[in-house]
DNA sequence: GTTAGCACTCATCTTGTTGGAGTGCTAATA
DNA sequence: TATTAGCACTCCAACAAGATGAGTGCTAAC
């Protein structure tokens, strides 16, 4: 059976109405709701079309129909084809956001905003630094046999790390290491520094070997730290406003999930490598969704970039009746304004 | 009318009952529950003797009592002034903490262990130092027109500011600045910075007075930010356990002021100043607690410090039947957990 | 002072009834 | 042939009317 233009139709206004209510829709509803004028009794055996090849169920006989996860997939793989302009990053009044010096505190202060503006839950990643190169190495005695070990990689990431080394160094010394390791260290990645190099520097200074292995693994720690990217949410109590989301014990199963984040790791890790769009949008529906307790809902992911492909994600999760074109749009416009604020401080 | 032993002893029988159940409980419960023999039309008499004095309440006629906040109220005060030994700090198989570097990470960690161990919602808040002496100062050229400024202070809290100071200094200049820095501002706390230290340094190195000031505010902005403490949570899905929390809108609200976070300082700033006790065990029962939307909660907090009178708060929050007897036993005995660890963090 | 007995209350559960929304089918219509 | 009106049917949701039972307060006996 063929998918003509006027099933199609019915069909997305079965979505839309079902968005808005959240009740299954009947053939009168649709009728009314149509721009077309037809009666009911057409409506009803479209719908059982529908209903036969997938689109569309009944929860039970003499209900009305509601969409099923082939059914927002079809609609939402024609909305995303419709390939509008990326919504100029309009002056959104919402978006005044602060200069903040963090990026991890601008990207929750995002995650935050994008909850209230759109009210679903939200979850973000840090971003995810890979094959980074170090900048320098800056060591400070601290006193109590305790060393300030500041590490500053590609993209102005700053980590500090304090050691126990068990003996204070005169400030010659640690001028000395300081000297040793940036001349040896900077502008390597994390596979660059071979055992050659370490052996190498311990060879220079043999003094201190024990605290150039010390430094070296901060470094490594600091460098090297991509899996375990921390997950930001926010908006978590949004999904209240969706009974469908809240039934039995599943609200306390979502919360619990926003609240571990682990599991969320699954969603960053299952679109992770292919990123080729702008900032490729992704849908999962319903069952797509790769976290358990999240089969009832749906969700839409972006990426963003701070250059240098070091990049993270944005996701939007809310049940599968969700505002897609809302969704879409506003996460579209969110990341032009990401690109545009990281734009301006790599230039500056 | 006297609160005889009998009658303490049956209020206290209800309030275990109901703190098991959550539901009201009856004169033949408390019957058997009793270790005397009583036949509930005893029992039943004095429960309506307990109700006139304001201890316990019926929800509607002909169902079991609950208590009250006062009923709650007797019970932990009595509970709390039998001060048993500070239950030492047992080898809780739970309680493998790994060492962590930062304090915060270490705290966040234990309001989740908290929060799994006595299954209700947990709080903590940032360690607060006030009149904190400024350690060192480490500036570090970072190219591009940036400086990084770390900033040190008392207690080894580490904090790192990136200054835009528009050009690029050498690194003699720096050299200069750091020491000029240092040996002007060092052991000092906000307080103490004055004007006339501040012109007394611009004087010495005129040609960088733009930049003296950008790395004071950086100084100020990382020691004055004891106004913002940072308060973490852990556990709030437990709520989930209580259906007298969950009821309604309840629920959500609860999870919402867990997420939002703000309104918890009302909880840390009330009980903030007359920290006198070891741990400084407080209760809040009920309407007592400070926040509007936990008016069905009773919240337990303690006070943990890192020595230097750098302290914060530690809060554990559930159900007015929450286990108190429990809750502050964990409390105090994690409280001994932290001293040790921060002793040992001393020490080393 | 304590207890047994009893009438009474009231939330909760069960069961039956009804109303209405929505469907599928058939026959009439354009 | 596609559309529509009409109608019987289904089934959920809401309501009402008992039935149940836990628990109480009161009175009278111990």
């Amino acid at each position: 059976m063929a998918l003509d233009e006027r099933k199609q139709k019915i069909l997305y206004a079965i979505i839309q109405n079902y968005q808005e209510t959240g009740e299954p829709v009947g053939s009168r509803t649709i009728s009314k709701y149509l721009d077309v004028k037809l009666s009911p009794a057409t409506i009803r055996n479209e719908m059982s079309d529908l209903e036969e090849m997938g689109y569309i169920v009944q929860p039970h006989t003499s209900a009305g129909r509601i969409p099923t996860d082939k059914g927002y997939r079809l609609y939402v793989d024609s909305m995303l084809s419709e390939k509008k302009l990326p919504a100029e990053p309009a002056a959104d009044p919402a978006f005044l956001i602060k200069r903040v010096d963090r990026v991890e505190e601008l990207l929750m202060q995002m995650a935050k905003i994008l909850a209230a503006n759109t009210n679903y839950a939200t979850m973000i990643t840090g971003p995810r630094y890979r094959r980074t190169k170090l900048k320098f190495i800056q060591l400070s005695p601290m006193g109590e046999g305790k060393l300030l070990a500041v590490v500053v990689s590609e993209g102005n990431i700053v980590k500090n790390n304090i050691l126990d080394i068990g003996e204070d160094l005169s400030q010659d010394s640690v001028l000395a290491l300081n000297l040793l390791l940036n001349s040896n260290l900077s502008g390597l990645t994390i596979d660059d520094i071979s055992l050659e190099i370490i052996s190498k520097m311990k060879e220079e200074d043999g003094e201190h070997a024990e605290v150039i292995n010390k430094v070296l693994d901060a470094v490594a720690e600091s460098i090297r730290n991509d899996d375990k990217i921390p997950i930001y949410t926010s908006g978590a109590p949004n999904i209240f406003k969706y009974p469908e989301l809240t039934g039995g014990d599943k609200a306390s199963e979502l919360i619990s999930t926003l609240e571990e984040k682990e599991p969320l790791g699954n969603i960053v890790r299952s679109s992770g490598e292919e990123s080729e769009g702008k900032h490729d949008i992704q849908v999962y529906i319903g069952d797509e969704v790769p976290v358990d307790s999240m089969k009832d809902c749906s969700v839409v992911t972006a990426t963003y970039e701070l250059g240098d492909g070091v990049q993270g994600k944005i996701g939007i999760i809310g049940p599968k009746r969700m505002d897609y074109q809302k969704v879409v749009d506003t996460l579209q416009s969110t990341m032009s304004q990401l690109d545009i604020i990281f734009q301006d401080d790599n230039k500056e």
